[in-house]
DNA sequence: GGCTAAGCGAGACGGTACGTCCCGTCTTAGG
DNA sequence: CCTAAGACGGGACGTACCGTCTCGCTTAGCC
């Protein structure tokens, strides 16, 4: 057997035109009024799409919410290049706390919140959104560990964790707000520890 | 007006014994079945309680889930107290996240989670949580700046989301583990960074 | 304790309102439309009642039908009353066949009919409908044979099969019509046969 | 045009083999279940048939169900035949009670049940199932009138209804148990009336 | 001690959404 | 053109909770 094994089942086969319609449905509804109020039965009509259909498709309102998500914001994936790797992620840093602001980062949130409750929900958010973007920024951290610019012996996962946990905790919280200037120090921080030459203060303060 | 103004309405007053065990049955429910499957009839039920008495007292089962969640973990706040505030706050963050590895730790992010959707609960949770939580990290942290273990020009907010940020991230995204290694990393990374003379490189990086 | 003990039940009583708000609307809909497109949804909406509140008090469409259909029906009971017994039945038959050409027929053909699914259903026609009809013409029989019209030899509860069947027969079954010529030779027949002073002939043919 | 004129369409042709297995599949779930939880999806899943094929060729369940049934119960058509057409008459309703005290008894019911709700299915009923056997019935009744045994003033029809109707009113009703004693008793009565010399009674009671 | 007023349990009520089942139609590929 | 498979829009099902509303009964302070 080729690479088209099993290519054909038997009966009518998914529509995508549906599944379209169900995504751009779900997204626009959570838009609209949040995840909290989104019903399957609303996406239903909203998409001109039978209930049946909806699941036989996804499990739950939650596992649509993520999709039609992670279908409205996957394209945008842009880090800047510079000569500089720390300057590229607090560039970054500075554009995400900007589009966290408003209605992405409610989203976003949200998509958290819902994970919560729902760990398959919880893995499709981070496969089809964290991870990726986790990845990116990794790859900056690793140009400027190349370059001297980054301590070597920290795990780039803590790097990541250390650099964007603080922006997602006031997001997530609002306990204050999430501007540039925390933004900004926040990276001063970390970057300060992350300078090379200062293993010994760092492993053992 | 005294002390006593406004003192007796009359008719019976508000048993206290039934907020007692709304808050009991809440917290038991939450314990047994998470916030999602919480209900107000259910809390009802196991009180032995009308629902008309839940509604007369909560706006919200968020309200009734967060107050029983205050009612049953505010008492601890312990930071241990040694002559380096960098070892009190990596150990008290150590204590934190063995903490939050098991049910506490999924109490505090429906805790989160249920604020997403819900403005007074955030508040609530913000108030009887976390604030006070913070203030304690923050009178540790104010030590370490005095005794000049910890640079005197970041705010203290900042040092606090930066050290717990990323815990409360893992936490909530579950990504990776919220190990010791972990822990002590970050702590480490952000001490380094907050270590004095430094100043130069962090800010500006 | 005298009769009346066990008289008041915790919590809010039922409300006789709603009780007569959906048997009403059920008949409606039952004239309008027929038992098979009768539905819980269509009651309750019309009825202006949640469906909860429907399926509290009755358990299936077929026992709303039926309810509202004894409701609309039950106070009817005419028999005429002159010397002859046979003479009454017979009046009485006319009318009753007069009856049913139209929309009470047709009512009774799908009582009939939705008893044979169920029951309880059945059971309910029988004890408010059927039951006390069929007392009814065995008074009149009775008479008949005290005055010597009718014999004594053959039990009441045949004569009213043997009377009526026949109609509802031609009724359920639509072979042929249920006009007054059918009634008044069935009663002809039948009355022929119970005549008195045929018994040999009428039991062993 | 020869006698094999329009003979092949083209296309594949319909296959009978679909219809047995449809009706055998129908027949097997009216037995199982009765008519109420039959399902178009259930006799197609049964049958190995798609639903397509079903709509193609029945336009509703109840022509399904009535096609399964006539096919189930239409070669039995046996009266007795003695030299008294009274006696064979009764000797067939009491085999036909027999029967219909079990399961054909319910199936029939279901027909004329279902022959409420839909005009179609009533009249195939009446011409598969009821009109044979009542002509039947009337041949023999024929008999009876030439032999001098039945009265010959009343109609044939009216005859078969008061016979058979008490029977069916009791199967359909189940106010009263179908036993021989009945049948016998209802037989007596109306061959009592249907006895030459009472035309005067019978007629103007 | 009786009166007034609220608290309280119970649970009926009008609703909304759930997730399932089946309807009758359609769109595939294959015979 | 028939067929099996099965996706599709639709609609009713029966259930679970929502938040509100009556009930009868406490449980208090005040006259």
């Amino acid at each position: 057997m080729g690479p088209a094994a099993a290519k054909r089942l038997p009966g009518r086969p998914r529509s995508d035109a549906v599944r379209a319609a169900v995504l751009e449905a779900a997204g626009r509804l959570l838009e609209e009024a949040g995840f909290a109020r989104l019903t399957m039965e609303g996406i239903a009509a909203r998409a001109g799409v039978g209930k049946a259909t909806l699941y036989r498709w996804w499990p739950s309102k939650g596992a649509v919410a993520m999709e039609a998500f992670l279908a409205a914001v996957s394209p945008r994936l842009a880090f800047p290049r510079t000569d500089s790797a720390v300057a590229d992620i607090t560039t970054q840093m500075l554009r995400l706390a900007a589009a966290y602001r408003s209605l992405p980062g409610r989203l976003v949130c949200e998509c958290i919140a819902l994970g919560q409750a729902d760990p398959e929900v919880r893995q499709a958010f981070l496969d089809g959104y964290m991870t990726p973007r986790r990845e990116a920024a990794k790859e900056v951290l690793r140009r400027g560990v190349a370059a001297g610019e980054i301590r070597a012996d920290v795990e780039l996962d803590i790097m990541v964790d250390a650099l964007y946990g603080p922006l997602f905790h006031r997001m997530l919280l609002g306990h204050l707000p999430l501007d540039d200037t925390f933004v900004r120090d926040v990276a001063g921080l970390v970057f300060a520890g992350l300078a090379p030459g200062r293993a010994d203060a760092a492993e053992r303060p």
